[in-house]
DNA sequence: TTCGGTTAGATTGTTCAACAATTTCAACTG
DNA sequence: CAGTTGAAATTGTTGAACAATCTAACCGAA
Protein backbone atom coordinates (compact mmCIF):
# COMPACT_ATOMS: atom_id res chain seq x y z
CA UNK A 1 0.00 0.00 0.00
CA UNK A 2 3.09 2.05 0.88
CA UNK A 3 4.55 4.03 -2.60
CA UNK A 4 7.67 3.61 -0.67
CA UNK A 5 10.16 2.13 -3.87
CA UNK A 6 11.17 -1.53 -2.75
CA UNK A 7 8.94 -1.49 -0.12
CA UNK A 8 8.05 -4.92 1.57
CA UNK A 9 4.84 -4.95 2.68
CA UNK A 10 5.54 -5.70 6.38
CA UNK A 11 8.99 -5.00 8.69
CA UNK A 12 9.71 -1.45 8.38
CA UNK A 13 13.02 -0.78 9.57
CA UNK A 14 12.63 3.12 10.27
CA UNK A 15 10.56 4.32 13.17
CA UNK A 16 9.41 6.79 11.21
CA UNK A 17 8.16 4.22 8.15
CA UNK A 18 6.13 2.16 10.54
CA UNK A 19 4.18 4.96 11.54
CA UNK A 20 3.56 6.19 8.07
CA UNK A 21 2.32 2.70 7.99
CA UNK A 22 -0.33 3.04 11.51
CA UNK A 23 -1.17 6.37 10.01
CA UNK A 24 -2.16 5.37 6.24
CA UNK A 25 -4.07 2.18 8.06
CA UNK A 26 -5.68 4.69 10.58
CA UNK A 27 -6.96 6.66 7.59
CA UNK A 28 -8.43 4.22 5.19
CA UNK A 29 -10.13 2.59 8.40
CA UNK A 30 -11.71 6.10 9.34
CA UNK A 31 -9.68 5.91 12.94
CA UNK A 32 -8.65 9.50 11.50
CA UNK A 33 -11.42 11.75 9.77
CA UNK A 34 -11.06 13.32 6.46
CA UNK A 35 -10.62 17.03 7.28
CA UNK A 36 -9.39 16.57 11.12
CA UNK A 37 -6.59 18.37 12.14
CA UNK A 38 -3.63 17.03 13.36
CA UNK A 39 -1.97 18.43 16.18
CA UNK A 40 1.90 17.87 16.85
CA UNK A 41 2.25 17.86 20.06
CA UNK A 42 -0.46 15.46 20.38
CA UNK A 43 -0.11 13.10 17.98
CA UNK A 44 3.80 12.48 18.90
CA UNK A 45 2.59 11.90 22.32
CA UNK A 46 -0.18 9.29 21.19
CA UNK A 47 2.07 7.54 18.85
CA UNK A 48 4.85 7.81 21.30
CA UNK A 49 7.37 10.03 18.83
CA UNK A 50 8.96 12.67 18.81
CA UNK A 51 7.91 15.65 17.26
CA UNK A 52 10.55 15.64 14.90
CA UNK A 53 9.90 12.02 13.78
CA UNK A 54 6.27 12.82 13.64
CA UNK A 55 7.24 15.59 10.83
CA UNK A 56 9.47 13.37 9.07
CA UNK A 57 6.30 11.13 8.98
CA UNK A 58 4.30 13.85 8.23
CA UNK A 59 6.36 15.07 4.66
CA UNK A 60 5.90 11.46 3.49
CA UNK A 61 2.21 11.55 3.76
CA UNK A 62 1.67 14.80 2.49
CA UNK A 63 3.24 13.88 -0.67
CA UNK A 64 1.37 11.13 -1.08
CA UNK A 65 -1.63 13.41 -1.03
CA UNK A 66 -3.19 11.93 1.85
CA UNK A 67 -2.22 14.73 4.82
CA UNK A 68 -2.83 18.37 3.82
CA UNK A 69 0.04 20.97 5.28
CA UNK A 70 -0.62 24.45 5.44
CA UNK A 71 2.06 26.59 5.95
CA UNK A 72 2.02 28.08 10.20
CA UNK A 73 -1.31 25.78 10.02
CA UNK A 74 -0.14 22.51 10.57
CA UNK A 75 -0.98 18.90 8.96
CA UNK A 76 -4.93 17.95 8.53
CA UNK A 77 -6.70 14.90 6.66
CA UNK A 78 -7.50 15.94 3.03
CA UNK A 79 -10.87 16.43 1.71
CA UNK A 80 -10.82 15.54 -1.49
CA UNK A 81 -12.67 17.75 -3.43
CA UNK A 82 -15.35 16.93 -6.22
CA UNK A 83 -12.31 17.78 -8.64
CA UNK A 84 -10.12 15.63 -7.11
CA UNK A 85 -12.21 12.39 -7.81
CA UNK A 86 -12.63 13.62 -11.15
CA UNK A 87 -8.95 14.12 -11.80
CA UNK A 88 -8.39 10.18 -10.13
CA UNK A 89 -10.92 8.45 -12.12
CA UNK A 90 -9.35 10.48 -15.13
CA UNK A 91 -5.59 9.16 -14.22
CA UNK A 92 -7.48 5.75 -13.46
CA UNK A 93 -9.15 5.80 -16.80
CA UNK A 94 -6.16 6.52 -18.43
CA UNK A 95 -3.58 4.08 -16.98
CA UNK A 96 -5.83 1.12 -16.07
CA UNK A 97 -7.06 1.09 -19.51
CA UNK A 98 -3.92 1.14 -21.55
CA UNK A 99 -2.31 -1.51 -18.76
CA UNK A 100 -5.24 -3.74 -19.76
CA UNK A 101 -5.60 -3.45 -23.29
CA UNK A 102 -1.69 -4.05 -24.22
CA UNK A 103 -1.06 -6.69 -21.61
CA UNK A 104 -0.51 -10.30 -22.24
CA UNK A 105 -3.13 -12.56 -21.06
CA UNK A 106 -1.14 -15.09 -19.35
CA UNK A 107 0.75 -12.27 -17.56
CA UNK A 108 2.07 -13.52 -14.04
CA UNK A 109 0.02 -11.01 -12.43
CA UNK A 110 -3.29 -12.60 -13.61
CA UNK A 111 -2.88 -14.86 -9.96
CA UNK A 112 -3.36 -11.64 -8.46
CA UNK A 113 -6.62 -10.58 -10.35
CA UNK A 114 -8.05 -13.97 -9.74
CA UNK A 115 -7.19 -14.06 -5.65
CA UNK A 116 -8.62 -10.35 -5.70
CA UNK A 117 -11.72 -11.66 -7.43
CA UNK A 118 -12.41 -14.11 -4.68
CA UNK A 119 -11.44 -12.39 -2.04
CA UNK A 120 -14.12 -9.95 -3.30
CA UNK A 121 -16.67 -12.62 -4.02
CA UNK A 122 -16.55 -14.17 -0.58
CA UNK A 123 -16.14 -10.48 1.40
CA UNK A 124 -19.23 -9.69 -0.29
CA UNK A 125 -20.80 -12.87 0.58
CA UNK A 126 -20.31 -12.02 4.76
CA UNK A 127 -21.14 -8.60 4.12
CA UNK A 128 -18.06 -7.09 4.95
CA UNK A 129 -18.03 -4.03 2.85
CA UNK A 130 -14.47 -2.19 3.66
CA UNK A 131 -13.23 -5.84 2.68
CA UNK A 132 -14.90 -5.36 -0.42
CA UNK A 133 -13.25 -2.50 -0.95
CA UNK A 134 -9.96 -3.48 -0.40
CA UNK A 135 -10.15 -6.45 -2.75
CA UNK A 136 -11.46 -4.08 -5.31
CA UNK A 137 -8.68 -2.06 -4.71
CA UNK A 138 -6.27 -5.24 -4.88
CA UNK A 139 -8.33 -5.90 -8.51
CA UNK A 140 -7.33 -2.61 -10.07
CA UNK A 141 -4.16 -2.37 -8.64
CA UNK A 142 -3.35 -5.91 -10.33
CA UNK A 143 -4.18 -4.60 -13.96
CA UNK A 144 -2.00 -1.64 -13.15
CA UNK A 145 0.67 -4.32 -12.34
CA UNK A 146 -0.09 -6.00 -16.40
CA UNK A 147 1.98 -2.89 -17.06
CA UNK A 148 4.98 -3.83 -15.20
CA UNK A 149 6.23 -0.36 -14.58
CA UNK A 150 6.92 0.50 -11.29
CA UNK A 151 6.38 4.17 -11.11
CA UNK A 152 2.73 3.42 -12.55
CA UNK A 153 1.81 0.87 -9.54
CA UNK A 154 3.59 3.54 -6.89
CA UNK A 155 1.66 6.28 -8.32
CA UNK A 156 -1.61 3.97 -8.33
CA UNK A 157 -0.84 2.80 -4.85
CA UNK A 158 -1.27 6.30 -3.64
CA UNK A 159 -4.19 7.32 -5.37
CA UNK A 160 -6.07 4.07 -4.71
CA UNK A 161 -5.55 5.51 -0.88
CA UNK A 162 -6.98 8.59 -1.33
CA UNK A 163 -9.64 7.14 -3.22
CA UNK A 164 -10.18 5.23 0.01
CA UNK A 165 -10.12 8.29 1.40
CA UNK A 166 -12.94 9.95 0.09
CA UNK A 167 -14.73 6.67 0.10
CA UNK A 168 -15.07 7.02 3.95
CA UNK A 169 -16.58 10.02 3.92
CA UNK A 170 -19.67 8.10 2.20
CA UNK A 171 -22.27 6.49 3.80
CA UNK A 172 -23.77 3.35 2.02
CA UNK A 173 -20.74 1.08 1.03
CA UNK A 174 -22.77 -1.84 -0.63
CA UNK A 175 -24.34 0.47 -3.19
CA UNK A 176 -20.70 1.47 -3.73
CA UNK A 177 -18.78 -1.40 -4.08
CA UNK A 178 -21.33 -4.33 -4.55
CA UNK A 179 -22.46 -4.11 -8.04
CA UNK A 180 -18.95 -3.81 -9.08
CA UNK A 181 -17.55 -7.49 -8.06
CA UNK A 182 -19.48 -9.03 -11.19
CA UNK A 183 -18.69 -6.48 -13.18
CA UNK A 184 -14.72 -7.00 -12.22
CA UNK A 185 -16.14 -11.08 -12.63
CA UNK A 186 -17.13 -10.38 -16.58
CA UNK A 187 -13.47 -8.02 -17.33
CA UNK A 188 -11.32 -10.77 -15.96
CA UNK A 189 -13.18 -13.22 -18.09
CA UNK A 190 -12.98 -11.18 -21.11
CA UNK A 191 -9.19 -10.81 -20.42
CA UNK A 192 -8.06 -14.46 -19.68
CA UNK A 193 -10.45 -14.87 -23.15
CA UNK A 194 -7.38 -12.74 -25.08
CA UNK A 195 -10.17 -10.09 -25.88
CA UNK A 196 -8.19 -7.43 -24.47
CA UNK A 197 -9.85 -4.86 -26.17
CA UNK A 198 -12.80 -5.66 -25.22
CA UNK A 199 -11.81 -5.92 -21.50
CA UNK A 200 -10.45 -2.44 -21.61
CA UNK A 201 -13.77 -1.20 -23.40
CA UNK A 202 -15.81 -2.93 -20.32
CA UNK A 203 -13.06 -1.28 -17.25
CA UNK A 204 -13.95 1.87 -18.80
CA UNK A 205 -17.17 1.74 -18.96
CA UNK A 206 -17.44 0.29 -15.14
CA UNK A 207 -14.77 3.00 -14.29
CA UNK A 208 -16.97 6.11 -16.15
CA UNK A 209 -20.27 4.13 -14.01
CA UNK A 210 -18.10 4.25 -10.86
CA UNK A 211 -17.17 7.88 -11.08
CA UNK A 212 -20.64 9.22 -11.51
CA UNK A 213 -21.81 7.42 -9.23
CA UNK A 214 -19.49 8.50 -6.27
CA UNK A 215 -19.72 11.96 -7.52
CA UNK A 216 -23.47 11.46 -7.20
CA UNK A 217 -23.50 9.95 -3.64
CA UNK A 218 -20.67 12.53 -3.19
CA UNK A 219 -22.38 15.46 -3.96
CA UNK A 220 -25.07 14.79 -2.29
CA UNK A 221 -23.48 13.82 0.92
CA UNK A 222 -20.69 15.96 0.94
CA UNK A 223 -21.25 19.85 1.75
CA UNK B 1 9.49 21.20 -10.79
CA UNK B 2 8.74 20.10 -7.62
CA UNK B 3 5.52 17.64 -7.27
CA UNK B 4 4.79 19.92 -4.13
CA UNK B 5 0.72 20.21 -4.64
CA UNK B 6 -0.09 23.68 -5.92
CA UNK B 7 3.55 24.71 -5.76
CA UNK B 8 3.72 28.08 -7.07
CA UNK B 9 7.38 28.69 -8.91
CA UNK B 10 8.94 31.22 -6.52
CA UNK B 11 8.33 31.99 -3.00
CA UNK B 12 8.48 28.25 -0.77
CA UNK B 13 7.54 29.80 2.63
CA UNK B 14 9.20 26.52 4.09
CA UNK B 15 13.18 26.31 4.81
CA UNK B 16 12.58 22.74 4.10
CA UNK B 17 10.93 23.68 0.60
CA UNK B 18 13.06 26.06 -0.01
CA UNK B 19 16.40 23.81 0.51
CA UNK B 20 14.58 20.94 -1.38
CA UNK B 21 14.42 23.28 -4.29
CA UNK B 22 17.93 23.90 -4.16
CA UNK B 23 19.28 20.66 -4.16
CA UNK B 24 16.75 19.34 -7.26
CA UNK B 25 18.30 22.57 -8.89
CA UNK B 26 22.11 20.84 -7.89
CA UNK B 27 20.88 17.59 -9.21
CA UNK B 28 19.89 18.67 -12.28
CA UNK B 29 22.86 20.97 -12.79
CA UNK B 30 25.31 17.94 -11.86
CA UNK B 31 27.02 19.65 -8.95
CA UNK B 32 25.86 16.50 -6.67
CA UNK B 33 26.51 13.67 -8.84
CA UNK B 34 24.60 10.70 -9.36
CA UNK B 35 25.44 8.27 -6.61
CA UNK B 36 26.88 10.76 -4.53
CA UNK B 37 26.35 9.99 -0.61
CA UNK B 38 24.56 13.05 1.24
CA UNK B 39 26.34 13.16 4.57
CA UNK B 40 23.90 14.09 7.07
CA UNK B 41 26.17 16.19 8.97
CA UNK B 42 28.63 17.87 5.91
CA UNK B 43 24.90 18.84 4.12
CA UNK B 44 23.46 20.67 7.12
CA UNK B 45 26.03 22.38 7.92
CA UNK B 46 26.75 23.57 4.02
CA UNK B 47 23.47 24.29 3.55
CA UNK B 48 23.18 26.13 6.97
CA UNK B 49 20.12 24.06 8.26
CA UNK B 50 19.83 21.46 11.18
CA UNK B 51 20.16 17.65 10.80
CA UNK B 52 16.09 17.68 11.37
CA UNK B 53 15.30 20.22 8.41
CA UNK B 54 17.67 17.98 6.33
CA UNK B 55 16.61 15.35 7.26
CA UNK B 56 12.75 16.54 6.42
CA UNK B 57 13.94 17.53 2.46
CA UNK B 58 15.77 13.91 2.32
CA UNK B 59 12.14 12.60 3.09
CA UNK B 60 10.79 14.55 0.34
CA UNK B 61 13.51 13.84 -2.20
CA UNK B 62 13.45 10.11 -1.54
CA UNK B 63 10.09 10.15 -2.08
CA UNK B 64 10.12 11.79 -5.73
CA UNK B 65 12.34 9.44 -6.78
CA UNK B 66 15.95 11.27 -6.83
CA UNK B 67 17.39 10.13 -3.84
CA UNK B 68 18.08 6.92 -2.91
CA UNK B 69 17.81 6.05 1.23
CA UNK B 70 19.47 2.93 2.56
CA UNK B 71 18.40 2.10 6.44
CA UNK B 72 21.32 3.01 8.61
CA UNK B 73 23.56 3.82 5.58
CA UNK B 74 22.17 7.09 4.85
CA UNK B 75 21.00 8.95 1.62
CA UNK B 76 22.65 9.22 -1.75
CA UNK B 77 21.93 10.63 -5.44
CA UNK B 78 20.46 7.77 -7.17
CA UNK B 79 22.15 6.14 -10.32
CA UNK B 80 19.48 5.66 -12.57
CA UNK B 81 19.44 2.10 -13.92
CA UNK B 82 18.85 0.05 -17.25
CA UNK B 83 15.10 -0.59 -15.42
CA UNK B 84 14.48 2.63 -14.64
CA UNK B 85 14.91 4.35 -18.30
CA UNK B 86 12.90 1.64 -19.80
CA UNK B 87 10.43 2.34 -16.79
CA UNK B 88 10.38 5.86 -17.26
CA UNK B 89 10.10 5.37 -21.25
CA UNK B 90 6.78 2.84 -20.90
CA UNK B 91 5.07 5.60 -18.33
CA UNK B 92 6.22 8.66 -20.21
CA UNK B 93 4.51 7.03 -23.79
CA UNK B 94 1.79 6.08 -22.03
CA UNK B 95 0.76 9.39 -20.73
CA UNK B 96 1.97 11.57 -23.14
CA UNK B 97 0.43 9.67 -26.14
CA UNK B 98 -2.88 9.55 -24.50
CA UNK B 99 -2.74 13.23 -23.32
CA UNK B 100 -1.91 14.65 -26.95
CA UNK B 101 -4.54 12.04 -29.02
CA UNK B 102 -6.97 13.04 -26.32
CA UNK B 103 -6.57 16.43 -26.31
CA UNK B 104 -7.96 19.51 -28.10
CA UNK B 105 -5.92 21.55 -30.56
CA UNK B 106 -7.04 24.76 -28.92
CA UNK B 107 -6.14 24.11 -25.40
CA UNK B 108 -4.72 26.75 -23.76
CA UNK B 109 -1.45 24.72 -22.75
CA UNK B 110 -0.72 24.78 -26.59
CA UNK B 111 0.73 28.03 -25.56
CA UNK B 112 3.32 26.15 -23.50
CA UNK B 113 4.33 24.20 -26.02
CA UNK B 114 5.04 27.24 -28.09
CA UNK B 115 6.68 29.00 -25.72
CA UNK B 116 8.88 25.56 -25.34
CA UNK B 117 9.69 25.20 -29.25
CA UNK B 118 10.65 28.81 -29.15
CA UNK B 119 12.99 28.09 -26.23
CA UNK B 120 14.56 25.21 -27.49
CA UNK B 121 15.04 26.58 -31.27
CA UNK B 122 17.39 29.69 -29.73
CA UNK B 123 18.51 27.83 -27.19
CA UNK B 124 20.10 25.13 -29.78
CA UNK B 125 21.21 27.64 -31.91
CA UNK B 126 23.14 29.16 -28.80
CA UNK B 127 24.25 25.96 -28.42
CA UNK B 128 23.41 25.83 -24.99
CA UNK B 129 22.45 22.07 -24.52
CA UNK B 130 21.65 22.10 -21.27
CA UNK B 131 18.79 24.50 -22.13
CA UNK B 132 17.71 22.56 -25.01
CA UNK B 133 17.13 19.66 -22.42
CA UNK B 134 14.99 22.09 -20.49
CA UNK B 135 13.17 23.39 -23.11
CA UNK B 136 12.45 19.91 -24.37
CA UNK B 137 11.41 18.69 -20.70
CA UNK B 138 8.56 22.20 -20.60
CA UNK B 139 7.70 20.56 -24.34
CA UNK B 140 6.57 17.15 -22.88
CA UNK B 141 5.41 18.76 -19.81
CA UNK B 142 3.10 20.77 -21.65
CA UNK B 143 1.57 17.65 -23.78
CA UNK B 144 0.81 16.26 -20.28
CA UNK B 145 -0.51 19.16 -19.26
CA UNK B 146 -2.73 19.19 -22.26
CA UNK B 147 -4.43 16.01 -19.95
CA UNK B 148 -5.65 19.05 -17.31
CA UNK B 149 -4.75 16.40 -14.68
CA UNK B 150 -2.72 17.92 -11.59
CA UNK B 151 -1.85 14.48 -10.29
CA UNK B 152 -0.49 13.33 -13.80
CA UNK B 153 1.34 16.67 -14.04
CA UNK B 154 2.95 16.05 -10.90
CA UNK B 155 4.18 12.74 -11.67
CA UNK B 156 5.37 13.55 -15.03
CA UNK B 157 7.11 16.42 -13.07
CA UNK B 158 9.24 13.74 -10.71
CA UNK B 159 9.73 11.74 -13.86
CA UNK B 160 11.41 14.39 -15.89
CA UNK B 161 13.75 15.44 -12.89
CA UNK B 162 14.68 12.12 -12.69
CA UNK B 163 15.64 11.32 -16.26
CA UNK B 164 17.58 14.31 -16.25
CA UNK B 165 19.03 13.16 -13.71
CA UNK B 166 20.01 10.31 -16.14
CA UNK B 167 21.03 12.62 -18.64
CA UNK B 168 23.67 14.12 -16.26
CA UNK B 169 25.84 10.98 -16.43
CA UNK B 170 25.96 11.06 -20.77
CA UNK B 171 28.10 12.79 -22.58
CA UNK B 172 27.28 14.07 -25.15
CA UNK B 173 24.23 16.42 -24.85
CA UNK B 174 24.33 17.45 -28.48
CA UNK B 175 23.71 14.26 -29.90
CA UNK B 176 21.62 13.59 -27.03
CA UNK B 177 19.03 16.72 -27.77
CA UNK B 178 19.47 18.26 -30.65
CA UNK B 179 17.60 15.99 -33.12
CA UNK B 180 14.70 16.46 -30.92
CA UNK B 181 14.02 20.10 -31.68
CA UNK B 182 12.54 19.48 -35.50
CA UNK B 183 10.89 16.20 -34.24
CA UNK B 184 8.93 18.21 -31.74
CA UNK B 185 8.34 21.00 -34.49
CA UNK B 186 6.68 18.64 -36.64
CA UNK B 187 4.79 17.07 -33.84
CA UNK B 188 3.25 20.43 -32.58
CA UNK B 189 2.77 21.23 -36.43
CA UNK B 190 0.69 18.50 -36.65
CA UNK B 191 -1.11 18.74 -32.97
CA UNK B 192 -2.13 22.51 -34.27
CA UNK B 193 -3.98 21.56 -37.53
CA UNK B 194 -5.93 19.27 -35.27
CA UNK B 195 -4.77 15.38 -36.64
CA UNK B 196 -4.21 14.36 -32.90
CA UNK B 197 -3.87 11.10 -34.14
CA UNK B 198 -0.98 11.19 -36.57
CA UNK B 199 0.84 13.58 -33.82
CA UNK B 200 0.37 11.20 -31.13
CA UNK B 201 1.80 8.48 -33.20
CA UNK B 202 4.30 11.27 -34.29
CA UNK B 203 5.04 11.41 -30.42
CA UNK B 204 5.38 7.42 -30.15
CA UNK B 205 8.64 7.57 -32.88
CA UNK B 206 9.63 9.95 -30.95
CA UNK B 207 10.02 8.33 -27.67
CA UNK B 208 10.89 4.94 -28.58
CA UNK B 209 13.67 6.92 -30.76
CA UNK B 210 14.96 8.17 -27.59
CA UNK B 211 14.77 5.91 -25.49
CA UNK B 212 16.79 3.58 -27.73
CA UNK B 213 19.46 6.44 -28.19
CA UNK B 214 19.38 6.79 -24.20
CA UNK B 215 19.96 3.24 -23.76
CA UNK B 216 22.04 2.92 -26.52
CA UNK B 217 24.65 5.63 -25.08
CA UNK B 218 23.76 4.56 -21.09
CA UNK B 219 25.40 1.11 -21.74
CA UNK B 220 28.21 2.47 -23.15
CA UNK B 221 29.23 5.35 -20.71
CA UNK B 222 27.67 4.08 -17.76
CA UNK B 223 29.19 0.97 -15.92
C1' DT C 1 -24.95 45.00 20.04
C1' DT C 2 -21.46 44.83 16.83
C1' DC C 3 -17.11 45.93 15.00
C1' DG C 4 -12.26 46.25 15.16
C1' DG C 5 -8.01 46.04 17.59
C1' DT C 6 -4.94 44.21 21.43
C1' DT C 7 -3.02 40.85 23.92
C1' DA C 8 -2.11 36.34 25.91
C1' DG C 9 -1.89 31.52 24.85
C1' DA C 10 -1.26 27.74 21.80
C1' DT C 11 0.89 25.78 17.68
C1' DT C 12 4.16 25.43 14.19
C1' DG C 13 9.08 26.23 12.37
C1' DT C 14 13.70 25.46 13.42
C1' DT C 15 17.72 24.64 15.99
C1' DC C 16 20.74 22.32 19.20
C1' DA C 17 22.71 18.83 22.04
C1' DA C 18 22.65 14.35 23.45
C1' DC C 19 22.68 9.35 23.23
C1' DA C 20 21.54 4.61 21.30
C1' DA C 21 22.08 1.67 17.29
C1' DT C 22 24.53 0.61 13.33
C1' DT C 23 28.08 0.82 10.00
C1' DT C 24 32.87 1.62 8.63
C1' DC C 25 37.49 0.91 8.75
C1' DA C 26 41.88 0.14 10.42
C1' DA C 27 44.70 -2.42 13.58
C1' DC C 28 45.47 -6.84 15.45
C1' DT C 29 45.65 -11.86 15.76
C1' DG C 30 46.03 -16.40 14.27
C1' DC D 1 46.24 -13.36 4.19
C1' DA D 2 41.57 -14.17 6.24
C1' DG D 3 38.97 -13.24 10.10
C1' DT D 4 38.16 -10.70 14.50
C1' DT D 5 38.05 -6.85 17.37
C1' DG D 6 37.32 -2.44 18.70
C1' DA D 7 37.36 2.55 18.13
C1' DA D 8 35.55 6.24 15.30
C1' DA D 9 32.08 7.98 12.41
C1' DT D 10 27.33 8.08 10.87
C1' DT D 11 22.54 7.49 11.20
C1' DG D 12 18.19 7.06 14.17
C1' DT D 13 15.65 9.24 17.66
C1' DT D 14 14.69 12.04 21.46
C1' DG D 15 13.77 16.18 24.39
C1' DA D 16 14.13 20.87 25.25
C1' DA D 17 14.33 25.40 23.77
C1' DC D 18 13.05 29.62 21.38
C1' DA D 19 11.31 32.50 17.38
C1' DA D 20 7.49 33.17 14.24
C1' DT D 21 2.85 32.74 13.43
C1' DC D 22 -1.86 31.77 14.26
C1' DT D 23 -6.08 31.59 17.42
C1' DA D 24 -9.24 33.19 20.42
C1' DA D 25 -10.73 35.74 24.17
C1' DC D 26 -11.17 40.26 25.75
C1' DC D 27 -12.13 45.13 25.63
C1' DG D 28 -13.27 49.62 24.09
C1' DA D 29 -15.61 52.57 20.71
C1' DA D 30 -19.23 53.59 17.44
Amino acid sequence: MSSRRFSSPAASVNLADQVADTIRRQLIDGELRAGQRLSEALLSEQLQISRNTLREVFRGLVKEGLLLHEPNRGVSVVVPSIADIIDIYRVRRLIECQSLEKAWPLHPAHKRLKQAMDDATSARAAGDWRKVGSANMAFHAGIVALADSARLSAMFADIAAELRLAFGLLDDPEYLHAPFVDHNARLLQLFMDGQTSAAARELEAYLVQSERMVLAVYAREVQ
